[in-house]
DNA sequence: TGTGAGTTGGTTGTATGAACAAACTAATTG
DNA sequence: CAATTAGTTTGTTCATACAACCAACTCACA
């Protein structure tokens, strides 16, 4: 029991921050209702929230129904919406992707930024104009709270050590951008987001404790949810499985890795081989496999299979409750996961299918996964779990 | 944060756990101690010592070495190793492994009984009479306190889900003897329990945040700690490994698994067939490879190179601290471990080479394993983390 | 449409009890 | 002896529980 509360001031301290989470995610909440889900007497929750109060994260938003047994209405509360708000950035290969989110998940804006074939050295600027831009349109309290970066590449202890696409050049976002802007940020691995996401974006009855997203971009990694937690492993690395060597009986000194046949860059190389044309882009090859070229459909048909087997692979290895598809080329041809599915029903006879999804708008996914990160960072509810997708429609 | 404390009542109840905990894992300690490395106040330890006592769980030991700079001298608390003990079973191919620990883990007995070929309703009674033996000879106040069970097979929900070794025939081991002996029953998968132990038992400074042992046997398995606890599945199929299928571009019908080249089994079939004589087991093979058997030799160098890519593999897919091997082959022949760890540099130019270890007595660590699971229960200690390793000398 | 019994939400003041703090005893060193 | 450390006793503290209250609603009945 590492992270253990034992006295008074602790258990008070917690108690707020549970208070505090109960409004978040089942906001608009009354007191009561609070008093109930955690077991603790309403005159005891009164006194936790009016300390919430004082430091500005809540607010009342008015009276609700009464019970139809007749009595007094309920007072509403709420994650205070005017408190400040979070910059949330995902560093993608053609554009640098860009969302603000208020303290409760909402969407405030979004921007794609042109930044293909940039140095890092060049794209500052640009997120710093974006960050100026949001603080000049907005009114809120305290302004900007935090910022989270997505990364193409593996975090360790909150900075980069892997970056294939994109040299950092010794730029320590974190250093810059927190002294910049006295705030706390946040990097993390794409995948790892995206799994953050599929958590506390799309799982509104949080039924979810354990969770794969499997990211098939330039490379392939996944996300891993366990317990409810992301895990990141000893150094940031764990869920790389585009990695992973093969095992046979014919050893060869270089041994082929996962991705060098299922990422997307492999699909598109392949096929741009094998036609011996020009380079293609995803695109292109959406639209060749679209328009019957052979090469296309063989090429795309064996990707299905490899798929269908990294599926089973994943299953074996984190045995997850739903494994959910980060694949912009998959969501381009949506007709290829009942593909998908059936060749994995064709490896693992079985009349229990693991759930699988294809994650729609991936960028949102990990900027949205971004947001939900910073978000516990600010309100000091790092590891409570909260439900973005609950309140998303109030 | 579902397993969470809410009042005071709950934070008294953790409170004498955590004691207990404290006892558990650095006997013979001290009242003072303890109020130090909890950060209570020495009156507050006294008073929940005395509830531990009451209980009988605890006991004085004597008195300590008094500090050099003068005044009294502490008395020296201890688990009480005359409150009961555990038993714990492991269904080998052979054998049925049998260990008698009292509540600190000791080993009190340890026998194999021979099993080779005899059903569960054959094993049923030799177990039985194991358990009446170890009563006889007993002088502890409650005597049997829990039964833990090693399953070469997958479980869930504490009840057997795929058994491929043995047919249980219906059997429900824990409802069996949890009424005849009315005490808990715990089921885990062996390499569960290994990595339960590597962690329990081995790790004396409690480095180890996240741990992989790698169970080579009739198949292939890893049992996972994340984050200090481990990992099961969603349905207790998590680090099937040996059932992971090759990626690649030559699409067949049925998939090669891991476990077809690279288990205990595929490695004796392999050399039986090439020599194209009788049946074999572990020891000829072990024999043949000493004597420089050509077959065995280079069949066993396969089985190294597919080691160490299976070794590169968990890396990438759960980062761990370390990897643990529990392979009888590779614990029978201890100059392979060098070799592995070569293979593996070759395909991982890296300066930090992970941790590798080969389980010494890989029997005993299952039924530890075990023990350390279902003392934990005895104790209603279930999530705390608990230091066999670091008392064993005393 | 007016009234009051019943119900529910929320506040206030008091009681509870687990941890804390201080002052004690006990036993040691030098 | 003084200084120091371990552990106990006694009384204090304060976060939560509890009980009584107020506020405000529904609904049945007149």
């Amino acid at each position: 029991m590492a992270n253990t509360i034992r006295n008074r001031m602790q258990l008070h301290q917690q108690n707020i921050q549970s208070v505090l989470a109960q409004v978040f995610n089942h906001q608009p909440i009354s007191r009561i209702e609070i008093s109930r889900n955690l077991a603790l007497n309403k005159s005891t929750v009164s006194s936790l929230y009016n300390a919430l109060k004082e430091e500005g994260y809540v607010e009342e938003l008015g009276e609700g129904a009464a019970s139809t047994a007749g009595g007094r209405k309920p007072v509403l509360l709420a994650i205070n919406r005017r408190y400040g708000y979070t910059m949330n950035f995902d560093f993608g290969y053609r554009h640098i992707h860009v969302m603000k989110n208020n303290l409760s998940g909402d969407i405030m804006s979004y921007t794609q930024v042109d930044a293909k074939g940039l140095s890092i050295q060049e794209i500052l600027p640009l997120i710093e104009t974006q960050i100026e831009k949001a603080e000049n349109e907005d009114k809120t309290k305290h302004n900007l709270l935090g910022i989270s970066f997505a990364i193409h590449g593996t975090i360790d202890a909150n900075a980069i050590t892997y970056s294939p696409f994109l040299d950092m050049e010794d730029i320590d976002l974190v250093t810059y951008f927190g002294e910049k802007y006295d705030v706390p940020v946040l990097l993390e691995n794409e995948a790892n987001l995206a799994a953050v996401y599929e958590r506390d974006f799309n799982d509104e009855n949080q039924r979810l404790s354990n969770a794969v997203t499997i990211s098939i971009h330039r490379g392939i990694g996944a996300g891993l949810i366990i317990n409810k937690k992301l895990y990141r492993g000893a150094h940031g690395e764990a869920g790389e499985i585009g990695r992973s060597l093969r095992i046979g009986n014919n050893v060869v000194e270089t041994p082929h890795k996962v991705e060098d046949y299922c990422s997307e860059d492999a699909i598109i190389n392949q096929i741009s081989e094998a036609r011996k044309g020009a380079p293609l882009d995803r695109y292109a090859v959406v639209k060749l496999y679209n328009e019957n070229d052979d090469i296309a459909k063989q090429v795309i048909g064996t990707f299905v299979e490899n798929t269908a087997r990294i599926i089973v692979n994943v299953s074996n290895d984190y045995d997850p409750d739903e494994i959910f598809l980060n694949s912009p080329l998959i969501e381009s041809l949506p007709e290829l996961l009942p593909e998908i599915r059936e060749a994995y029903s064709k490896i693992v006879p079985s009349n229990t299918v693991i759930p699988m999804t294809v994650t729609r708008n991936s960028h949102y996914a990990t900027l949205l996964g971004g947001c939900a990160l910073i978000t516990r960072r600010v309100l000091n509810l790092e590891d409570f779990e909260l439900n973005f997708a609950a309140q998303q429609e109030f």
